[in-house]
DNA sequence: CCAAGGATCTCCCAAAAGGGGTAGGGCACC
DNA sequence: GGTGCCCTACCCCTTTTGGGAGATCCTTGG
């Protein structure tokens, strides 16, 4: 028995900020003897901390998280390591979440509602160096790449009318004309396909471009 | 040992649309000797068939679930078993959602991002019959008893403002006058005390009157 | 060097939203 | 039989927003 290899087993670390869900993740992996759980943390610095020291082949990640986020925890962590394998596990929080998560490195996006088997399963997958992106987030997200997306400034705009701001307040905060608050509007309506200021902060919740 | 009795060991209901989750609440409650899950949910409707079934001594509910919510669900068993014990665990939704959950009966409020002494302490005080309210959301609950309510047609009014619609088209929806919802918004605009529609669905989104 | 995109600014105009006040009708609770 | 609350409706007026068009400046990338 001590003849089994080192890499046949899969070394994973955890990330969330909730500790009963990584209770539940341990139990389900612990059960597969080819898996085990060598770290886990509870927000995105630690993740990247433990990343260093132990090298996991597979890294659970949470989006949300105090003191650092899952999307910038990914980003350092496949600068340093290119090969990393992240899949991402949380609750869905729109397409432009997860097109960014994407984007970042991550190699999977798992929904918390998901059932023993598909998490397993997941890693197993990416474990062997494949992507695994479930068919209702890809259609989500293909659903928006060919659209314009918001520019960082237009970003900074909207937040603030999400915070209740009049186009006068903002352009004041901002230390520029109020004319041109209007016109970052003028360009953010459209490329959200909102109605009014409203709804495209409306929009840009749902679609994970801003959060509550 | 057998010499036990039953009345001794809490029996539990977990209802969570997360799999994982249960698992983790599992994984930390059987670790308990005097602890026992006598049954799992996915949702409101099946909580209240389990609950029915089984009596169990305490119940822990999940507020957002599909079919039925926590809320109705705690509703409906403390309607025909008043002395149910229901502890809600969830990620925070707002003070309004607390707040509708405790008036609808739980006798226990606990964050998902707990740790399990908190868990299993709550469980117990529960079913010795005391409320347990951790102070945080004792004191945003506390900040808002004060204040003057939405109507529920100031809620109607207010979910399609956040869907993006105009007071005439909401008019229209609505069957009355561009007056008189206006009229309603006057009304809404200082009980969130907001600044402008769009600051009031920010408001009634983080306080938990309306859902994203 | 030129093109493209982004940020800035201006002017004009129409529509929508917000703030003030007033008031009638219905319904429930003392 | 009031009193209070809610929903409804209307008045007037100001501020804000949204839509259209044009234009400068700067940076980034062929």
């Amino acid at each position: 028995m001590t003849a089994i290899r080192d890499t046949e087993t899969i070394r994973i670390l955890t990330v969330d900020d909730h500790q009963l869900l990584r209770e539940g993740i341990a139990a389900v992996l612990e059960s597969q003897e080819d898996m085990t759980i060598v770290a886990q943390a509870s927000n995105g610095r630690e993740a990247v901390e433990s990343f260093r020291r132990l090298r996991p082949d597979v890294t659970l990640m949470d989006l949300r998280m105090p003191d650092m986020s899952g999307i910038e925890a990914i980003t350092v962590i496949r600068h340093e390591f290119p090969n990393a394998r992240i899949i991402v596990l949380t609750t869905y929080a729109g397409d432009a979440q997860a097109a960014a998560a994407l984007k970042a490195g991550a190699a999977g996006y798992l929904l918390k509602n998901l059932v023993r088997k598909e998490l397993i399963e997941t890693i197993r997958a990416v474990h062997s160096g494949k992507r695994r992106i479930p068919p209702e987030i890809a259609t989500e997200i293909a659903e928006h790449v060919a659209d314009d997306e918001l520019t960082d400034r237009e970003i900074e705009v909207l937040r603030r009318v999400a915070a209740g701001k009049s186009n006068k307040l903002i352009a004041a905060e901002l230390d520029i004309s109020e004319g041109t608050v209007k016109t970052h509007m003028k360009s953010i309506l459209p490329k959200l396909d909102a109605s009014d200021r409203t709804h495209a902060v409306m929009i840009a919740l749902k679609r994970g471009i801003l959060d509550l």
